[in-house]
DNA sequence: ACCCAGGGTCATA
DNA sequence: TATGACCATGGG
C-alpha cells in the first residue's frame, strides 16, 4: 500500500488544512517552539499574549526579561526552558539576517543551522523548514510513528532521520511535493486527533479498510 | 486523580 | 548508543 494511496484516502476524508495556523514566518517559527510535547490550544494562549504585549518579533523576545518573557509563555507549559529557547532561536535567527538571509541557504545547510541552535530539534527544524522556509522536507512526530506502526508501514521506533528518509523516498515521484508534504503531516494530526478520541467506532475510520483495526 | 499533548536536553552507563 | 529525569500548563 502506498503512502500517496493513504495520504489520498486522508485528504477526501478531512480535506485540506491550509498549515500552519500562523500568519507570519516568524510566528510559526515560534509556534514550532513552543507546540514541543504541548497542546496547540495552550500554545494560541501564549502567541497571543505576545501579540498582546507587541513582543512576537525577535527584537522584543531578545530584549525581554527572562521573567518577563516566561510569564507570557506560562500557558504552553514549560515555561523557563521554552523562554530560554525562544531567545536562543531569535539570537542566531538575528545573527543570520532573519527571513531574508536565511532563505537562500540550501534546505540541508538551513537544517544544520536550524539544529545547531539549542532546543531545537529534529522535528521542530522541521517544522520550521517546511512550513515557514517551505522546503520539501517530510516532518516526523509521534502522531506519525503511531499512525504507520499500526497500519504496518514501520516499526515505531525507528531513528528519526530514517523514518524521514522512508517517507520523503516513499514520494519521490509525487509532483508538488512541498504541498504534499505540508498537507500530509497536518492530515495526520488531524487523524490524530479524531480516533479514537472523538469516534468510539473504529469501522467509521476512513483508512478502516487499510488498516483493518484501530488507528 | 489521573493521563496526555503537533519534543529536546542533559547526565549517566 | 540508549535509557531516564526533567521541564509544567490546561483539557478530558
Amino acid at each position: 500500500m502506498s503512502l500517496k494511496r493513504i495520504y489520498n484516502t486522508l485528504f477526501k476524508c478531512y480535506g485540506p488544512q491550509g498549515w500552519w495556523p500562523g500568519e507570519t514566518p516568524f510566528e510559526i517559527m515560534v509556534g514550532a517552539v513552543l507546540t514541543q510535547n504541548t497542546a496547540w490550544l495552550n500554545v494560541e494562549r501564549a502567541i497571543n499574549n505576545l501579540l498582546d504585549a507587541d513582543a512576537l518579533s525577535p527584537e522584543a523576545i531578545l530584549e525581554a526579561q527572562p521573567t518577563q518573557l516566561a510569564s507570557w509563555l506560562k500557558p504552553s507549559g514549560y515555561f523557563n526552558v521554552k523562554a530560554k529557547r525562544l531567545k536562543n532561536y531569535c539570537h542566531w535567527y538575528l545573527q543570520n539576517d532573519t527571513y531574508q538571509g536565511l532563505s537562500v541557504w540550501p534546505t540541508e545547510a538551513l537544517r544544520s543551522g536550524l539544529l545547531s541552535v539549542n532546543g531545537v530539534g529534529p522535528e521542530t527544524a522541521d517544522d520550521i523548514l517546511l512550513y515557514a522556509f517551505e522546503r520539501p522536507v517530510f516532518v516526523i512526530d509521534a502522531y506519525t510513528r503511531r499512525l504507520f506502526k499500526r497500519l504496518g508501514l514501520i516499526e515505531g521506533d525507528e531513528h528519526y532521520e530514517e523514518l524521514r528518509q522512508f517517507f520523503e523516498s516513499g514520494l519521490r515521484k509525487s509532483n508538488e511535493r512541498i504541498k504534499l508534504f505540508n498537507e500530509y503531516h497536518a492530515l495526520i494530526v488531524s487523524h490524530a486527533k479524531d480516533f479514537c478520541k472523538t469516534r468510539p467506532v473504529c469501522e467509521q475510520c476512513c483508512l478502516f479498510k487499510l488498516c483493518q483495526q484501530s488507528c
